[in-house]
Parts: structure tokens; C-alpha cells; sequence
DNA sequence: TGGGATTATATGGGCGTCAATGGGTATATT
DNA sequence: AATATACCCATTGACGCCCATATAATCCCA
């Protein structure tokens, strides 16, 4: 499996220092396991993440934006000068750090929730909330989850 | 045969593992026959399961929305953060988390059955007559029953 | 074709490994 | 020196791997 998925409750030691999910480590590639990038979610509350690789990937989305339009600047400023990288320690924790920590309200424990090609990182009480916000939405309109998640081959 | 079909009950032991049937084993595909995806279902209180290759298409679907909008982060958190991926063991066991046997009403046995392109584990007494309760109401329409299985393709 | 023999499946349990977490210490940055 | 960060080691509990057994299904040959 190479997609984020799942999610997890981690705590954050005295050092700051907190467990990367296995299996989200699982995915990054193995030439840049010990490094992943960080940055303000620009929808919610949260923190996003993913591996180095996947900023092409960021960089492709945003660029397909009319370049000449304000959301090109307001997308390009608030994601790439916001990104900070990370290392990962041997035991496969990282450090948040303080300002990303603030901006999600996490103190001594986060919450990790897998989106497919990257993660969010919420402080736990408000992260399970979102879920639950987004799964009423989408109940709403019944027709389009279930056409997500069925199969047509 | 490469769809789910027929039911199977099945034992919880102890260490919470439970035989995935091996009709339904021999379906997933030779690369990830380890792996199978679990998800609470939308529509009932039982669990739904399928190989990952199924996640796979699913993602891909996603991917297509417009990643700025609020529908992404809705589906995006909804199928990803909600879906857990189990590993099945040289025996064909797996664990269905706490979480998802909750949902179901799972405690010490649970019935698999065949859904054609993914399967429901449902608690035994319920599933049965989640069962019952479809045969009735597609029997009082015998018309439209007839016409699904007369149907020439 | 009958019936023993082989194989597969569901299930039980021992045990080693790994993941999450805690903490000491060295290295470094300023 | 003081603070921050990386590496090393330790602990605990969960999980995977291995081996074992009972029952059911299949095979195979006389």
C-alpha cells in the first residue's frame, strides 16, 4: 500500500519528539525515509504533510491555476513559504514545530489522519470533530459517496 | 471466480484474529494477498472489506476533484482517514480493529458475506437478518426480481 | 467405486520482533 | 555555558511468524 491511510493518536514526549504512524513511514520512499515537509492546511486547522517527492506534486496543482489570477499568489505564498522540513530520528519520530504546533492548537498529544497522498496532523478532539463535520456533509448527498466508493470496474 | 460470494461465520479467538474465508482469499490478487482494506459501511452497522487494489481506484477518483475545493477535503477525510488497511497472516487471519467491531457489534464471531466486488462482516444475528429483510423488500417487488434474473445479457 | 491417504481450512498457542514511548548522553549551535 | 537536537539504549505491549491439531474436502489407486 503506498497511500496514507487510517488514522492515529500519537503523544508528544517531553522533548517534543513524536511517532511518525509506521505505516506512514512506510510509505515515503526509502531513499528520503528520514524527511518529510510540513505545512499549514489552508482549508482547516491543521497541519499537512507528506514526503519530500510530493511537492512536484504541489507545485503541478498550484500551477494549473490561472497565474494571473489572485489565488495564484495567495496559494503559491501561503503553501511553499509556509513548508518547513523535518528529520526523522532512528525511531521514526520528528519534531512539530512551535509555530505549526500553535497554528493546530496541539499540546501533548496529535492526531494523524491519512488523505490519501499526504496526512494531516490535528489536535485530537478538534481533528475527530472534522471528520465527523465532513462525513454529515457528505451524507447529505448520499448519491456521491456511495458513487466513490462503488465499484464500477 | 474473481467475486465475493456466499457466507461464512467465523471465529474471534482470543488474539482477535479471524479466518478470512478462503474463497474470499483466493480472490485478491497474487501481489497483495497479505492486505485487505476495511471501512465502516454508510448505509449499515457492518464492515466492509475488499482488496487494496479497489482503494487504489478509489484514490484515483478522488484525485480528479478540484483539490482546492471543499468536496475534496470532505471525501478526501471521510474515505482515507476512515479506512484502515489490516494484514493477513500466513493462516489467512486478520484483526478487525476495536473501532470497526464497535460499529458493527462485533464481539466473538462474525459473518462474512459475499458483496460481488467487496464483502460486509457483519455481526452473525444482525447480517443474517439484514439478509432477510433485503429478500422481503426485493420480493415485494417480484417484478423487478424477475426481470434481473430473466435478463439475457 | 470404495475407502484409506493426502491436502486444505479453521482454530489454538508459544515466542520473537517491532512499534510507541521514555530517558541518558554526546554533539552542536550561538 | 545554555539550549536544542541527534544518537543510543531500555521498556512495554501489540502483532507477526511458526508450529500444532481437529475437522472437512479432495485425491488416488486397487
Amino acid at each position: 500500500m503506498d497511500l496514507f491511510v487510517s488514522k492515529y493518536f500519537n503523544k508528544i514526549d517531553k522533548k517534543g519528539r513524536i511517532s511518525l504512524p509506521s505505516s506512514f513511514r512506510n510509505i515515503l520512499p526509502k531513499a528520503n525515509r528520514n524527511e518529510i515537509i510540513l505545512y499549514k492546511s489552508i482549508k482547516s486547522p491543521s497541519i499537512e504533510g507528506c514526503g519530500v517527492g510530493r511537492l512536484k506534486e504541489i507545485a503541478k496543482r498550484i500551477n494549473n491555476l490561472d497565474f494571473f489570477s489572485e489565488d495564484y499568489d495567495d496559494f503559491s505564498t501561503s503553501i511553499f513559504s509556509e513548508i518547513v522540513t523535518t528529520n526523522i530520528d532512528k525511531e521514526g519520530r520528528f519534531l512539530i514545530p512551535e509555530e505549526l504546533k500553535l497554528y493546530a492548537g496541539i499540546k501533548t498529544e496529535a492526531a494523524f489522519f491519512g488523505q490519501g497522498h499526504f496526512f494531516q496532523i490535528w489536535e485530537p478532539k478538534q481533528g475527530l470533530k472534522n471528520t465527523e463535520d465532513s462525513r454529515r456533509r457528505l451524507l447529505k448527498e448520499k448519491k456521491s459517496l456511495r458513487m466513490m466508493l462503488t465499484q464500477q470496474k
